[in-house]
DNA sequence: GCGTGTGAACTGGTTCACAGCG
DNA sequence: CGCTGTGAACCAGTTCACACGC
């Protein structure tokens, strides 16, 4: 019974998905929402619900088959082409980034990094190619980049997105502690907001709860 | 009226803040709740009811008074300590969020990093104290530390987690890609998942919305 | 008229309960 | 008997609409 995926419901659906992958390394062929709830810290009803908007997926009665459940949310999320994309502000978090190889076994290729001050390029030592931030555009269009992790000081921030968005960007994953306007039928972002996120733990600690 | 706060409420209230410190900055007195609802990208109705649970804090007609306001939430939200934390896991991540300097201006101090690793902490040119890992608990206790960033890898993130806990320590920043089992009663958790994120954007990439 | 405060309506996500199958 | 699928019940947060004050 298919319906229509909501933000929280793809959140799950990813980690589900991440679940699969570590489940099927360890050469695990079944697994319950039970357990995946566990895995993911939400009750198992849940999971069903989220695993259920995608069709029938699971065998009444013995749980999921973990290769078909990932290969149904391989499709469903969109996980079959790899995903190019670049780091535009190479700072200490951008650098950060560049360092993480994750991405590769995560379905995404990053192919880029751009930063305004040349000196900070020149003396960076990486497989990666480097770019200045003129050379933005143009590279983004060549190398057929789907999406970028912003991560440069917060004033320039929406110039930057601007660019990115100028140079047909699909998606922007936010570092920077400012909201950035951007065309959102053409373009989604995703904030990421390190010391909002430590405000907010700061007053759940204070409220207690 | 004062109302309990909801986690999203005090997401966005945090972000209030966050925006009353740069007008304030910038000379500006009063604001209006389609002002700030334009500034951090939620509609102004919200805005309103958000800032409403902390009891009356606007003057009817004429918007806000900003250092009231900053005030009110001040105190509703805690920030009048400063809280001391501590970054566990010195890869490039956790180095990257120890030489981010706007810890200081949001109310945080980063008092001590930790690793595992003495070889990195050697080679570690900083002026921030750091210590072998199983110093761990001491140091939490002797400095009175409350929050930590973990940033250690995924394997060990459990392990680690269950040391702060025992530490004492009363919030943490997840930056794993794993869920951290914690007694929630006693230690409050945000979890940051870039992969995550960047999952998560892709597949509204090919939702396209 | 603009802007806040607030009760009422609404929407949608979460939780529950149970049927059905291995 | 355990586990999935699913419709129904529930609940919370968001959105609306309007009264009141400047």
């Amino acid at each position: 019974m298919k319906k229509k995926l909501s933000i929280p419901t793809i959140t799950r659906l990813c980690m589900v998905f991440q679940q699969c992958d570590e489940l099927q390394i360890m050469g695990i062929l079944r697994v319950s929402s039970t357990q995946l709830g566990k895995a993911i810290g939400v009750p198992a009803h849940t999971i069903r619900k989220d695993i259920n908007c995608l069709g029938e997926v699971g065998d009444t009665g013995s749980g999921y088959d973990v290769a078909r459940l990932k290969a149904h949310l391989r499709r469903a999320l969109g996980f079959d082409q790899i995903r190019r994309a670049c780091i535009v502000g190479l700072g200490r978090l951008g650098s950060a980034l560049m360092d993480y190889e994750k991405f590769g076994a995560s379905g995404f290729s990053v192919v880029a990094g751009f930063d305004s001050s040349v000196n900070r390029i020149e003396t960076m030592q990486t497989r990666m190619p480097v770019y200045p931030a003129y050379d933005m555009k143009e590279v983004i269009q060549r190398e057929a980049i789907e999406l970028a992790l912003l991560a440069v000081p917060a004033p320039v921030a929406q110039a930057t997105a601007d660019v990115l968005v100028a140079s047909g960007i699909r998606g922007i994953v936010n570092f920077c502690p400012v909201v950035i306007n951007v065309p959102e039928t053409q373009v989604q972002v995703r904030n990421i907001n390190v010391i909002n996120e430590m405000r907010v733990l700061s007053s759940l600690m204070t409220l207690g709860e």
